[in-house]
DNA sequence: AAGTCGTGGCG
DNA sequence: TCGCCAAGACT
């Protein structure tokens, strides 16, 4: 039986039923399509939900404040995501009347769209066969073919691309697209797959040869950087306090977070106060205090992050500061929503 | 074109 | 614990 046909069986009786699978309008597909890129399904669901609530159109989507969007993408990574859709979204709505782009040579001019959301939304929302090639899709076809080429270099992205749109069902892309993505994720998976109620073993070079834990390869290992973060976490006497907006290229773009010093080791309260910045922002008497005994660990895809949070208290400030009442609508990132979560439960 | 960008779950 | 990696895109 043709791949696709099997796959499109395996498909019809094993699927999720999932929010964004009863519906072809793009701009749902669209949200849904960047919100799990590089996440689970379990992850963004809700934030889909509570997305498409509150901007059930694109119009809605478009004349929100970029503060508000990466408010409600709090918690998802990626910000980047957040902020491109929102731009794309802008620019639907002022340069193309509000009409999403129909094929996938004018979706992919959308930023923050590229290969896989381009041809996820042409294929699902158009009908046009383009073949999406996602983790899942790596993952299925370099077993089923025993591809040994890293799915992560140049001539891998182009073989599986040219394999999985040779692949393709051309008369229901879109439903050949989620079911090769869904077998993936379900059932071909990175580790333990189901391997004895597979439809495709007995045509799976992976696993004739026994090479199912091998494959995908991938290759390069990233680096990971140590950073240390000092937050200043001011109380003045009028209950007030600083964030401060990230800009640049960095990590947590467009994200608020408390005045930053960034030392190349653990530091103690002394070190602190003799920092160039610290003496900047309070040249006057404080109260400072570590309210974190142990640093606190958070860890990125690139990065790990020794944090210290220094309680200050000071009688008030000339910066601009905003009150502790209205901290909960700032977009900020995991470690500042976690260290607030405590901190306030505490005072 | 190799590095960068979050967060969370799993074995 | 720790490394992997999850509906990738951008620079």
């Amino acid at each position: 039986m043709k791949f696709s046909k099997k796959l499109t069986y395996w498909y019809l009786q094993n699927k999720r039923n999932l929010p964004w699978r009863e519906t072809k309008n793009p701009y749902f597909i669209w949200l849904s399509e960047i919100m799990l890129q590089q996440t689970r399904v379990a992850q963004g669901l809700a934030y889909y939900l509570k997305f498409t609530e509150a901007f059930p159109t694109v119009f809605d989507l478009a004349k929100a404040h970029e503060s508000i969007v990466l408010k409600m993408w709090q918690g998802l990574g990626y910000y980047s995501r957040a902020r491109n859709l929102h731009f794309s979204a802008k620019h639907i709505v002022n340069e193309l009347n509000g009409e999403f782009p129909t094929t996938f040579l004018e979706i992919i001019k959308l930023k923050g769209i590229g290969d896989y959301t381009a041809s996820a939304i042409a294929s699902i929302c158009f009908n046009e066969p383009t073949a999406v090639v996602d983790g899942n899709v790596y993952r299925v076809l370099s077993r089923y073919f025993g591809i040994s080429t890293p799915i992560n270099s140049t001539a891998g992205i182009k073989e599986f691309k040219k394999i999985a749109q040779s692949l393709i069902d051309k008369s229901q892309p879109g439903m050949y697209n989620q079911a090769i993505m869904d077998f993936g994720a379900l059932h071909c998976k990175p580790q333990n797959p189901l391997c004895d109620s597979c439809p495709f073993t007995n045509s799976c070079v992976a696993f004739e040869k026994n090479l199912v834990k091998k494959l995908p390869i991938k290759e390069k290992k990233i680096k990971i950087r140590k950073r240390y973060f000092n937050f200043l976490v001011i109380k003045t006497a009028d209950n007030k306090t600083i964030l401060s907006k990230r800009k640049g290229k960095g990590i947590w773009q467009g994200l608020y977070e408390f005045p930053l010093i960034e030392s190349e080791q653990i530091i103690n309260k002394n070190e602190l106060i003799s920092t160039e910045k610290f003496t900047d922002l309070f040249p006057n008497e404080t109260t400072i205090l570590l309210h974190n005994k142990k640093e606190i660990v958070h860890k990125l895809s690139h990065q790990h992050l020794y944090t210290q949070f220094w309680i200050i208290e000071t009688k008030s400030l000339e910066n601009t500061t905003i009150s502790w009442e209205n901290i909960q609508d700032f977009p900020v990132p995991v470690l500042i929503s976690n260290f607030l979560e405590e901190f306030q439960s505490k005072n």
